[in-house]
DNA sequence: GTGGTCTAGACCACT
DNA sequence: GTGGTCTAGACCACG
């Protein structure tokens, strides 16, 4: 499920972070169910503690699980993330790209087709 | 023209590199336009020679320029660029940040028309 | 009435101890009043009884409530209150958070009118 | 100068957090100023450098400082601090303190004489 | 020499 | 058994 790639120069709690908040942002992870806890998922993942629990920091941070020491980690319900300023730096990425896709030669509806798909597919899977 | 931050987390190899993609994609350097040579554009700069260079052969590996030993560096034409691998690579990333922006209550309606005046915008500046 | 986060990450004996000094100063509990029982308020809250007694034994230790073994919890009066090592933390607190504000550019004006307003409110609600 | 209490239940890193944020907020600390290195300081407090990297992290995330990987850790000028969330959350500890100050016998024009002081003090130091 | 990442393992508080 | 803190020490990329 939780592929590493440990040659890689992105680090380890960064791939984790965002492997995590792709599985929440596709809803496979539902609203306060809870996580896989800090020593299990490092086991499974033959990764320290503590890079597990960078990561789960992280995606506190972010604002898309919670953390109570004694209970476990849990999926933020949506309802509850601040998602003002997330959403403009979002939306700055998009430009980029989008940007760089049209330069490259991409059409602007393929780009467009590939949003629209990504609309369908996100509730699913 | 091109502004670093010396005070930012992220590599100022990195900055450059990313300044001057854009550049090329916004079209303010043309097809076999020269770039500034690198101790030129490390005098211009305050920055170390190699930075610049480090900045130069990155573009160089993504395609965006190429390097004549002795002559300098050039703008490589747009037909000349290997964009297949790199606009799936973008597009992955395009629907990464659509999931993340639809889950955070985004309209569907707001991101088509981001990406729409990106498209004006994109040729011009 | 007393509301608790069992998502938070503060304990919740924490929260539970600072909601009942809310309710003291505010003088929403008068002086002598009997507190609900460990039990009752317990099944109330839906929380372990040991939760509760961690709460009510640390309003104790800060001179708030007094409890006698047999009866139950009483708020303390006011002038009982041994209040100086007490006055002089929170007045230690009070000019952090004054520097910080101060700092961060807050107008003196603002930070007075807004003890002025707790002046006001506080012995009402 | 930073004195830290080892056997407090407060985390050191915190405690490490909060001395630092004292000496910016009161100007010990010009901006721009480079801070201590991480390893520096841990020789020097005896601490393990990863405590120190986690308070310099934590004052990062609060807008206090900046760090650039290879170059050190420095002040952030005022000007740059995102402040309008902070203050609020100042305010509301601010009526917290000032109602339970009030609840113990502490006359406005204590607490009122005690924020004018600060304000006095504040620049100097 | 700088910050950042990571491992191996210990100990603590909370439920 | 949970998350959180901390130590001791290794290795990497940046400048």
């Amino acid at each position: 499920m939780l592929q590493l790639d440990f040659r890689s120069r992105v680090p380890v709690y960064e791939q984790l972070t965002e492997k995590i908040k792709e599985l929440i942002v596709h809803k496979v992870l539902a609203s306060d169910e809870q996580l896989p806890s800090v020593r299990e998922l490092a086991l499974e993942l033959t990764v320290n503690p503590n890079t597990i629990q960078k990561a789960y920091r992280e995606l506190e941070r972010q604002g898309y699980i919670y953390s109570a020491p004694g209970k476990g980690s849990f999926v933020k319900p949506i309802e509850q993330i601040d998602n003002t300023r997330q959403k403009e730096e979002l939306l700055e990425q998009l430009r980029k790209i989008t940007a760089e896709l049209l330069y490259l030669g991409t059409s602007i509806e393929e780009i467009l087709a590939t949003i629209q798909k990504t609309k369908k597919g996100g509730g699913e899977k």
